[in-house]
DNA sequence: TTGTATGCGTTATCAA
DNA sequence: TTGATAACGCATACAA
């Protein structure tokens, strides 16, 4: 590649000095209309493009927002990407999306890198939330956001989904639409996502009454399409008469495998077991059955996220916030038959 | 946020001179070890964080890729930047995904911005292949590799998959178990790989000696489930003595809403209508009958769109090249019942 | 082994 | 309206 031209170069050609270039790029109102052409030509000529580096060295700040995201082929994730993408856009910032891949040491990396470019702030879903790794990014000087995710203390804005809520809905619909034996299907619960809509399921069971016994916990060992086969077998595997009736998972991956399973093996959806999912993913209203899910306000929490780090980066007396969002059942075809 | 410290902060505090400190950073063996560990324990009091922007001036060059993609909601294209992003760790790189999402505009803004900021190489999935910007990106000087996309001239390496041949597979599949009336999906024609999976098709059904009116294209406006379902409304129309026995999907979207289509109206899936898709998705295998698909090496794309951007930008006898990949069918349930 | 000086490309200040 | 100059933070060549 041939090296780059710089305001020198331009100056050089438009004989001017480098001064003047300086303001046809800035202030191009300060230069007169012939010189401002002659100047405008030169770097025509040159296909000059301004430094970033250089600029932001000068005026010792970025023009980038970054999101370190866990899952890229989650479409959750990108769907707060979006959001964050939306709002980083009208702010002038361009948003670059990194991928931890749910590796420690890859968003280590990232996150050091992305406090040496100076970024004006980071947005990150991070593998563990309360990791010091966080504190020392901040404390270098880099504005951090926690999105969706929480953190044991207040150290961080963060912006989350009330998934005790979402829990609560989703069962709360299962009774309604008649069910009395529900499975909880959903883990590792290392997963505070995990833990709080099991939470959330329990609080609607007990809420309506209905014996301890038969809200059936399905542990899982991921949020994975393959863990929801594997579940799918064991549930179908219990006696007709003490089977749940209906499922709720704690994610649409699981949804989608304990689905397939079924399908598979014979079994109608909702007839022999109504299902609900969590996260509202395309593919949940594109599947065989279209899935009932509960629906997190995904954009929203990217443009919430990108507002937050904004105001932790640009204003002094800045208050770390926590938001949380409330989520949304939709109904389908997979609970209504 | 506090200001950053720099290296003359450390300096000061260590008592030291601003070279020394640098030499701590970049050739620790030259300093003696007393002062090193003064210099490291003032660099900790502080806070130091190098300042790449500085490093990079300086140096001329980034240590970071970007890959500008289409659509992060499509796995195929995270799986592509995964391939990238491994590449680029082993060259101590760091890869920034910038999501398009297939507006022109927003591609013009990011590819713009990362060349102010001087990145390496730029992996991109284009809008338009032709589009000058691309042309302009190269000869403002930063390397520039297409992918999963061809241009018409020679200027770019591009990296794609050989999709008239995937065609002809997906079709031959159909042939070997038994079909002689079939459907292709997709569209619109605009799309480059539309065009060549059908091509592909064909010559895989003329080679066959099969008649040509037996081979029934069922086009559709965007290569989305929505669009598959009614895709699949139209084949079911057709009246069963006429009707293709299996049907070729341009991708794995519209395979996906064609196999909802046919289970929510009870036909059955491969028996009323075998199916085959393009891409091999994750949700592909997860649906609820398993969609036989074409698998094009995701992660093999990036990862040699990543060298070839690198060897653009490193070798000063760099030429241009066309990789071809070569896509792979992988046979399930939805065609072998 | 450590210190000093210079320049990378840009912007802004000040003088002409 | 234009030009000269300093400064941002770092790395390096060279001097001490």
């Amino acid at each position: 590649m041939a090296k780059a031209s710089s305001v020198k170069d331009v100056a050089a050609r438009a004989g001017v000095s480098l001064g003047t270039v300086s303001n046809v790029l800035n202030r191009p109102e300060r230069v007169s209309p012939d010189t401002r052409a002659r100047v405008e030509q030169a770097m025509r000529d040159l296909g000059f493009v301004r430094n970033e580096s250089a600029r932001q060295l000068r005026a010792g700040r970025s023009r980038t927002l970054a999101y370190v995201l866990l899952d890229a082929r989650n479409p959750f994730f990108t769907d707060v990407a979006e959001g964050a993408e939306r709002a980083a856009e009208g702010a002038g910032l361009s948003l670059f999306m990194c991928h931890s891949d749910n590796r420690a040491a890859r968003e280590r990396d990232y996150l050091a890198h992305l406090v040496e470019q100076r970024v004006q702030g980071i947005l990150v879903t991070p593998v563990d939330p309360d990791a010091a790794a966080l504190a020392e990014v901040r404390r270098n000087g880099t504005p951090v956001v926690i999105v969706d995710r929480t953190r044991s203390d207040d150290e961080f804005c963060s912006v989350a989904v009330d998934d005790v809520l979402g829990g609560r809905l989703a069962v709360e619909h299962l009774i309604d639409t008649g069910h009395t034996r529900v499975a909880f299907i959903g883990g590792p619960d290392s997963i505070g996502q995990v833990r709080d809509r099991l939470e959330g399921a329990r609080r609607a069971w007990s809420d309506a009454g209905l014996p301890e016994d038969q809200l059936t916990i399905v542990p899982t060992a991921s949020l994975t399409v393959v863990e929801g086969r594997s579940a799918g077998e064991r549930v179908m595997g219990i006696s007709k008469r003490r089977r749940p009736t209906a499922a709720f998972c704690a994610n649409d991956l699981l949804a989608l495998g304990l689905l397939q399973q079924l399908s598979t093996s014979g079994a109608s959806v909702p007839g022999d077991l109504a299902i609900v999912g969590y996260d509202d993913i395309e593919y949940a209203s594109a599947a065989a059955v279209p899935l009932t899910s509960v629906r997190q306000p995904r954009q929203e929490l990217g443009r919430r996220a990108a507002e937050l780090v904004l105001d932790e980066a640009e204003d002094p007396d800045h208050v770390h916030q926590q938001v949380t969002f409330t989520p949304e059942l939709i109904a389908r075809r997979s609970t209504l038959g």
